[in-house]
Order: structure tokens, then C-alpha cells, then sequence
DNA sequence: TAATGAACTTAGAAGTTCATTA
DNA sequence: TAATGAACTTCTAAGTTCATTA
């Protein structure tokens, strides 16, 4: 993939946080971010000339024959590539695209006769969930960890439906549970399949809710006596509250934060507020604050922690494992379900990322007066801790979150929500695809459309035309306007500015290049140089026509201009859908183009992995190169080198058995024989396992493939990847993947296309 | 129509657990 | 059996989108 999407030395920067661009803002920021630069240089000079001696040069060109095949020298990819090429060459022909009819962009057609039902499946703006009403009116007595409801309703996903097969569902008994939760608790009772039954239509989310309410956080424990704070070389006892923060503090002490001056300042103004007024007539600098002793004391603390004997440890396990089982869970529609994160966020200090301009402030302590709680008026509402209020229980089920609150550094609103795995999450995750889905069918169509926009007479149209080429392309997020001086400044397709890109005539032989540089989501700085086409070449250098560096790039255009604009193409389609899709149909190609039949069962993952690395470097999905990484690197070389060694070994006595042979020409020689050959062949197999373990290892240095493969890969087009080729899906997915795809593993089999 | 608020998804880092190896 | 490192889990920040309000 040449320089564009990926890791060419540009890209390998891009793991830094830092734009470039920003440099004038702040000195001390530059001085961070140089040095940080300095040893991101470091690391790279390390893994080029350092680390790379262990693997064999053929492996290299593999890798970077990978790269290409992701993305073309001009920074399109195949899909990009080929679809444009068929669409100008049918323009010049004039002829009408034979898909075109096919697909119906207009109105998919129907797959299915029954239209409610098939658009309960198709088209996500109408799914639907024709419960019994009744059902939910009143308090369940009994909670169905089961899916007898199938049964009931005996309506379930209609056969032909092309990729979604009816299962047969056996009727089970009844998990009958007066109390909920303790029964569904022990016996890993049948999982409710909740995509055979049907949805609501009328937008609510739930008809009962019940649970027990969040988990505080932990009150504060008082340092013990011989642990002091001092200031100005003296030590001195801090009243509660100023303590509580000042360990906040000391806990981040050898944290890269703690030495910015924003976090710094920010901490010391937020701490002052919580000091008694004499404390805050003495304690004016921070720089005469000493926190060693506190730092020490929590250091300390932990490392007792990790060398508790396995008694304590087990009974804070048991414990944790009680707090799960009261808080972790709810009753949801008759269905005890998991809840994502039950616990009240501690008070600490905020870690924004990349250069917050918050970073250091006070995140304070949550009380029950602060929190919302939702569920049923008709279930048993939690409990506020002794002597304490909520701030309000309300009954609202036109939303899914169990627990609110404000929260005080941007104050926006916190949530307890359910699980991936819950009816749902999962629902709406589907739903995710199938609308991903809807725009395959219609995305040539709205290439065609923005294309020909690129030529409007109006400013606007052109800009909204260029932007959306770019989201396509480029897997670019929509950009919603930011406040300023709010967060860190990064920016998205929507909201990108003169200074983020640069344009080139000419660039490595490549016409018409847009060189890309600036910090997406979480401050990851996304580096990306672009062939596009002329026409899209010229429209950039006339949206940057007398503007300052930090004028809008696209000043006609916002996220909601542009969304409103893309509901009107399809129903359901936003920005984001492009990202959605674009990633799972570059894992299907590659996965189509990667796999070969031949190969075994490690090579068939590491294909898989690899595809799942093309759709993270789209994405720009990037993570910091772990810190053992050299170190991890070596040792997997030092046990391939060993392993090399042994194969060796046993090749000379596999000729020396055959030597045997030779002379001796008796059963037991020929035996002996076989089990050379075999030892071989299994020393073989060892080593290729290693290689190929180290040949990933390495491709995915700085690249997370977490988040599209939770978020982005429609886990369907894994799911029948793993049954055609005989991959055990464990091999794909974790146990809490698995829970989170459970519909999508059942509902799919090998032949499901995106 | 822009600003704000609310709800929900997506994100990487940090923390914890588990498996492997010396 | 401890040390190590990878895998997995948790945490919560930072996005997008849609609804509401001014």
C-alpha cells in the first residue's frame, strides 16, 4: 500500500500524538512532543535496523506485498479501483451499469414475499417486535433465561430470508425463577435467542426494567499517620478532602501526565478548592509539594497486593464475584441480562487524551444525590446507601440506560448501560449491519451521484461531493464541529482545515496527490498521502482559495448538512454507515483473496488476521507499539533459531535412519524410519507455527485490531469464513466476542455474503 | 437554523488474569 | 515456582447522531 494508508516511515510516526501543525500553541507541548518525537525515532531506527535482522528477507517482501494488495500505489483500494474504472468506462461507452437494475437502488427489491416481515429483516428504519403487549405489563414472575417466548409467539425469522436461516428451536423447560437471579445463576441454562423473536415498533426499548442499582465507589481511606504530605521541605497533615486529591495525585506520580504543565495546573487549581482556607494560604506552589512519601506508600500497596497469598487473593475474587452477581445484572423484559458497567466512575483526576486542555482537573466523587436512576414504576427500585436520596427515579422506556449522571469536567451525562451481549446492544448492533448492508446496495449509485456533483455550479454541493469521496475512500469519520478550548483539538472529514492538508501536482511520480496530516479521534494522528482525481484536485485547491491555514477546508459544510443529505440517498444512511461498510467489504475481499484452500490451520489465521489488519490500517486503528515489543520480538527469534536448530537435528537422524535402512533392511529399522520421518515433519510444522506467529506479531506492531472487529467487521462474514474453512470460531473469537456475536454465529453459515 | 442536550457507539490505555517458560 | 508476556477485561474518554430548544 505504498506510502498511503499505512506503515511507511510516515505512518510509523503516526503513532505520536502529536501534530505538527500545533507547534506554535504551547512551548512546553513542544517540548513534550519532541521528546517524544525523539524517541519514537529512537524506536524506529531500533526496529529498522535493530530488529529486523530476524526475519528473512522473503518474509519482508510478503509483508509488503500484503500492503500492496490492501491498497494500490495510487492510495485507492481494489474496491475503489475497479469500480471506478467499470464506471468510467461505461460512461464513455454510455451504457447503462448492468448492476444497476439489479440492485434497485431505488427500492431494494423484496427477497422475501411477506413485506412486513421482510422488511423486519431488510430495512432497520422498520424492524420490528410485535411482542404481546400483555406480556410486559406486569411484573414477570418468572424471568426467562431460556427462549421458550419463541415457542409461544411460534414466530420467528421467516425461512428465505437468504442469509438468515430459521433455527429450530427446541422447547426447553422453563427456567423458572421466582428470585431471578439465583437460579439463573447456577445452571448455564440454554442461551436466549433473542434475534428469533421479534422487535418493537413502536421505539421503546423495554417494557420492564428492574436492578439494583449502581456501585458506589469506594469512600476514601484515610493515609495512615506515618505517611506524610510535606511542603516546602516540612511535612504536614492535610485535612480529608485535600488529602483525598493530593493522593490522586501521588498515585499518577511517575505518569507522563504529572509532568505537563496544563495537568499540573489544572490539579493545583482544582486541588486548592477542596483545601481548608489554611491550607490554601500555605500551600501556593505546587512545585514545593512533596508526594513521594504517598507515591511510595500506594507503590508499596500494590506490590503487597500482587504477593498476597492465594487464599486472600481468592476471597477478593469471591467478593468481586458477590458484587457481580447483586449489581452486575438486570431483569429486562423477563430476561436477566448482563449489565456493561455497573460501578459509579471513582473521583480521580481526568486524563484527557492528547493535549486536553482539561487534563489534571478534578473529577469528583459521585453521590446517590447526583444519580438518575431508570426502570419499570411496577419493579422493585434500588435502593439509595443508608441516609442518602437519588437525585431522581424515572420511568422511561423509550431509552436503555439504567443508571445517569452528570458528570463535572465537560458536563455531559454518564451512563450504565447493558452489555454487548443483551438483547439490546445486540439488536441494534444487527441493525448496524443491515443498514451497512443497504448501502452496498445502492453505494454505486451514490458514487455515481457524488461524482457528478463534483462538477456542481454551487460551492456547497462540491464541497459536500469532495467530503464524501473522502469518507468513502478514506474511511474518514463525519467530523462534527468541536468547541474550542472544550477538548483536544482534532478534527474529521466535516471539520477539517487548510492546514491539514497539502496538495501536490506532482508527488513520486503520482499526480494529483492530497498529502493528509492531522489528529482524528483520540488524538491519533492520521498521515495519508492520496492520489485523487483531477477533478477532486481542483475543487481542493478552490475550496482553499484565500483562506489562512486555520480556515474550514470545507466552509459550506457541516456533519448535519452532510447527514441530511445522505438520509435523502437512503434511508438510514449517515456518515458513519460508509466507515461500517467499507471495513466489512474490504474483510470479505480480502478474506476471499487471502485464504488458501491448501494451507493449514495457523496460516488459514494468519490470513485472517491479515485481512482484519486491512480493514484496521483503513480504519486508522492504530496503538502504541507495546513496551516489550523488542524484547518480545527476540525471544520468538531465540525460539524459532532453537527450533531450526532441532529441525536440523532431525533431519541427520532421518538420513541416519535411512542409512540404516539401507544396510539393515529389517522391520525395526523401517521402523525406526517412520518415526524420523514423522519427527520431521512435526519439528516442521513446530517451526512454521512460530514463524508465522512471528510474522504477525510483527505486521501488527502498532495496529489494534480490537476495534473493527468489535465495532466495524460484520461478524457474520467471519462466522461463515470459520464454517467454510473449518476454523473453530474460538480460534477468531474470545469467549466475550463470542457472547457479543452469539446471534451473528448462530444466524449465519457458510455461504452468507456481506 | 443554530445551539444545546441526550443517547448511544467507538476508542485506546490501563489493569488483571492466564499460560508459558526458565 | 516465580517471572514474564500475551490475552483478555475494564475503564472511561471521545466520537456520532438525533431530538429539542431558542
Amino acid at each position: 500500500m505504498s506510502g498511503d494508508h499505512s506503515h511507511n516511515d510516515s505512518q510509523i510516526d503516526s503513532g505520536s500524538r502529536i501534530n505538527d501543525t500545533h507547534k506554535h500553541k504551547d512551548k512546553y507541548k513542544d517540548k513534550e512532543h519532541k521528546h517524544k518525537d525523539h524517541k519514537k525515532d529512537k524506536e524506529r531506527e531500533k526496529s529498522k535496523y535493530g530488529n529486523s535482522d530476524h526475519k528473512d528477507f522473503s518474509e519482508k517482501k510478503h509483508r509488503e506485498k500484503e500492503k500492496e494488495r490492501v491498497k494500490h500505489k495510487d492510495g485507492s483500494t481494489d474496491r475503489h479501483k475497479d469500480k471506478h474504472k467499470d464506471k468510467d468506462k461505461r460512461k464513455e461507452e454510455n451504457i447503462k451499469p448492468k448492476k444497476e437494475k439489479e440492485n434497485g437502488f431505488a427500492s431494494p427489491p423484496r427477497i422475501k414475499c411477506e413485506p412486513d416481515n421482510d422488511d423486519f429483516y431488510h430495512s432497520p428504519k422498520s424492524l420490528k417486535r410485535e411482542r404481546d403487549d400483555d406480556e410486559a405489563e406486569v411484573k414477570p414472575k418468572k424471568i426467562k433465561t431460556e427462549n421458550d417466548r419463541v415457542d409461544k409467539k411460534g414466530k420467528k425469522r421467516k425461512p428465505g430470508d437468504e442469509d438468515i436461516k430459521p433455527k429450530k428451536t427446541q422447547k426447553n423447560k422453563k427456567g423458572d425463577v421466582t428470585e431471578g437471579k439465583k437460579k439463573a445463576k447456577k445452571e448455564p441454562e440454554e442461551k436466549w435467542k433473542w434475534w428469533e423473536e421479534e422487535r418493537y415498533t413502536d421505539g421503546s426499548k423495554w417494557r420492564f426494567l428492574e436492578h439494583k442499582g449502581p456501585v458506589m465507589a469506594a469512600p476514601y481511606e484515610p493515609l495512615p499517620s506515618n505517611v506524610r504530605f510535606s511542603y516546602d521541605g516540612k511535612s504536614m497533615k492535610l485535612s480529608l478532602g485535600a488529602e483525598e486529591v493530593a493522593t490522586f495525585f501521588a498515585k499518577m506520580l511517575d505518569h507522563e501526565y504529572t509532568t505537563k504543565e496544563i495537568f499540573q495546573k489544572n490539579f493545583f487549581n482544582d486541588w486548592r478548592k477542596e483545601m481548608t482556607s489554611e491550607e490554601r494560604a500555605k500551600i501556593t506552589d505546587l512545585k514545593k509539594c512533596n508526594f513521594n512519601e504517598m507515591a511510595e506508600y500506594f507503590k508499596a500497596q500494590s506490590e503487597a497486593r500482587k504477593a498476597m497469598t492465594k487464599e486472600d487473593k481468592l476471597k477478593i475474587k469471591a467478593e468481586n464475584e458477590r458484587l457481580l452477581q447483586e449489581y452486575g445484572f438486570c431483569i429486562m423484559d423477563n430476561h436477566k441480562e448482563r449489565i456493561a458497567n455497573f460501578r459509579i466512575e471513582p473521583p480521580g483526576l481526568f486524563r484527557g487524551r492528547g493535549d486536553h486542555p482539561k487534563m489534571g482537573m478534578l473529577k469528583r466523587r459521585i453521590r446517590p444525590e447526583d444519580i438518575i436512576i431508570n426502570c419499570s414504576k411496577d419493579s422493585k427500585h434500588p435502593k439509595p446507601p443508608p441516609g442518602t436520596k437519588w437525585k431522581e427515579v424515572r420511568h422511561d422506556n423509550k431509552v436503555t440506560w439504567l443508571v445517569s449522571w452528570t458528570e463535572n469536567i465537560q458536563g455531559s451525562i454518564k451512563y450504565i448501560m447493558l452489555n454487548p451481549s443483551s438483547r439490546i446492544k445486540g439488536e441494534k448492533d444487527w441493525q448496524k449491519y443491515e443498514t451497512a448492508r443497504n448501502l452496498k446496495k445502492c453505494v454505486e449509485r451514490l458514487r455515481h451521484q457524488y461524482r457528478e456533483d463534483w462538477k456542481s455550479k454551487e460551492m456547497k454541493i462540491r464541497q459536500r461531493a469532495v467530503a464524501l469521496y473522502f469518507i468513502d475512500k478514506l474511511a474518514l469519520r463525519a467530523g462534527n464541529e468541536k468547541e474550542e478550548g472544550e477538548s483536544a483539538d482534532t478534527v474529521g472529514c466535516c471539520s477539517l482545515r487548510v492546514e491539514h492538508i497539502n496538495l501536490h501536482a506532482e508527488k513520486d511520480g503520482q499526480e494529483f496527490v492530497v498529502e493528509f496530516d492531522f489528529l482524528g479521534k483520540d488524538s491519533i494522528r492520521y498521515y495519508n498521502k492520496v492520489p485523487v482525481e483531477k477533478r477532486v484536485f481542483k475543487n481542493l485547491q478552490l475550496f482553499m482559495e484565500n483562506k489562512q491555514p486555520e480556515d474550514d477546508l470545507f466552509d459550506r459544510l457541516n456533519t448535519s448538512i452532510l447527514n441530511k443529505h445522505l438520509q435523502e440517498l437512503m434511508d438510514g444512511l449517515t456518515a458513519k454507515v460508509f466507515r461500517t461498510y467499507n471495513a466489512s467489504i474490504t474483510l470479505q475481499q480480502q478474506l476471499k483473496e487471502l485464504t488458501n484452500p491448501d494451507e493449514n490451520l495457523p496460516a488459514k489465521i494468519l490470513s485472517y488476521n491479515r485481512a482484519n489488519r486491512a480493514v484496521a490500517i483503513l480504519c486508522n486503528h492504530q496503538r502504541a507499539a507495546p513496551k516489550t515489543f523488542e524484547k518480545s520480538m527476540q525471544n520468538l527469534q531465540a525460539k524459532i533459531d532453537a527450533k531450526k536448530d532441532q529441525l536440523a537435528e532431525a533431519k541427520r537422524d532421518l538420513k541416519g535412519a535411512k542409512a540404516d535402512l539401507k544396510v539393515r533392511r529389517d522391520e525395526k529399522s523401517k521402523k525406526a524410519l517412520e518415526s524420523k520421518k514423522k519427527a520431521v515433519e512435526r519439528v516442521e510444522e513446530q517451526l512454521m507455527k512460530l514463524e508465522v506467529q512471528a510474522t504477525d506479531r510483527e505486521e501488527n506492531k502498532q495496529i489494534a485490531l480490537g476495534t473493527s472487529k468489535l465495532n466495524y467487521l460484520d461478524p457474520r462474514i467471519s462466522v461463515a469464513w470459520c464454517k467454510k474453512w473449518g476454523i473453530p470460531i474460538e480460534k477468531i473469537y474470545n469467549k466475550t466476542q463470542r457472547e457479543k456475536f452469539a446471534w451473528a454465529i448462530d444466524m449465519a453459515d457458510e455461504d452468507f455474503e456481506f
